[in-house]
DNA sequence: GCTTGACCTTGCCATCATGACAAGGTTTAG
DNA sequence: CTAAACCTTGTCATGATGGCAAGGTCAAGC
């Protein structure tokens, strides 16, 4: 696969080599193993860390996770059914089910935020003047009901 | 206006008072604070910080800043522009353009990982069985293009 | 063999906005 | 006078990440 392609050095690659083929940083890669995802690093007999290509693997994963917005408890949970060959899917689907309707509310608080700020930026002339509706209704525009 | 009504008792009032009124916590007033927002706040001879009306306005302004999520770094460039009466509406305008582009893209980022995750919840048959799509894809799904 | 530069180690501080808690002083009502 | 409710300051925590610093290691070139 790629990833003995991409490592032409033999495995395993230290934390340097792991980063980049995981496009993780290294201070993320430390702070991954810190949370209990990469199981056991093993070290050279100075202290180095040396990933396996399964590591790097795991790494791609959070990877991908993060990129797709999970929270880092998430991924610890998806790693451990990856992990798991008497998973059910159905485990995997509520924790992606959940993750995308949190996403849904944020998407939602972000959007009325936008309709409330574009419909003030709209009225706002954005010269010189001073008197402005964004800032009347920060003052308070709404609240006087 | 409606804040003389809220505050039955007489100006100024502490900070539990100012918090209610203003729906911010008493840890955030005092944050607001030590941010610069609220000027110099008095103090009673037992040290007891003392909010006039203009307080709780300020106070109420940072709260709906803050709803509309402004950082607190744009909020304070806000309360300034408010306090100046030769302000250009232009500069407020600005600082909420900005911030209603930067809604935006993270609006579309959020929207692209539902996309893809919804995509994938569809796929996913969401049983006891363990073989699940979702995982496939975190699994480096797209990578080895 | 020695030097140099690239790499690794740990540990701590900072972000941003907020909550929670603790130990202690004040005020107010009964 | 006491108890409750309030205030004070300070610290620690969150979540995921960056950065820095002091020091150890390794590999390549001379």
């Amino acid at each position: 696969m790629s990833l003995d392609k991409a490592a032409h050095t033999l495995w395993p690659v230290a934390i340097g080599t792991a980063a980049r083929l995981s496009s993780v940083s290294t201070r993320m890669v430390r702070h991954y193993e810190s949370l209990g995802l990469l199981a056991c690093v093993v070290r050279t007999d100075s202290g180095y860390r040396q990933y396996s290509s399964a590591d790097v693997r795991t790494l791609q994963f959070i990877k991908r996770g993060r990129d797709l917005g999970f929270s880092m408890a998430e991924i610890a949970e998806l790693v451990s059914l990856w992990h798991n060959r008497r998973r059910a899917s159905l485990s995997v689907k509520q924790v992606a089910q959940k993750h995308v309707q949190e996403l849904n509310q944020r998407i939602q608080n972000m959007q009325a935020m936008q309709r409330t700020l574009t419909n003030l930026l709209d009225h706002c002339h954005g010269d010189d003047r001073p008197d402005c509706p964004i800032l009347d209704d920060l003052a308070g525009g709404l609240d006087p009901v």
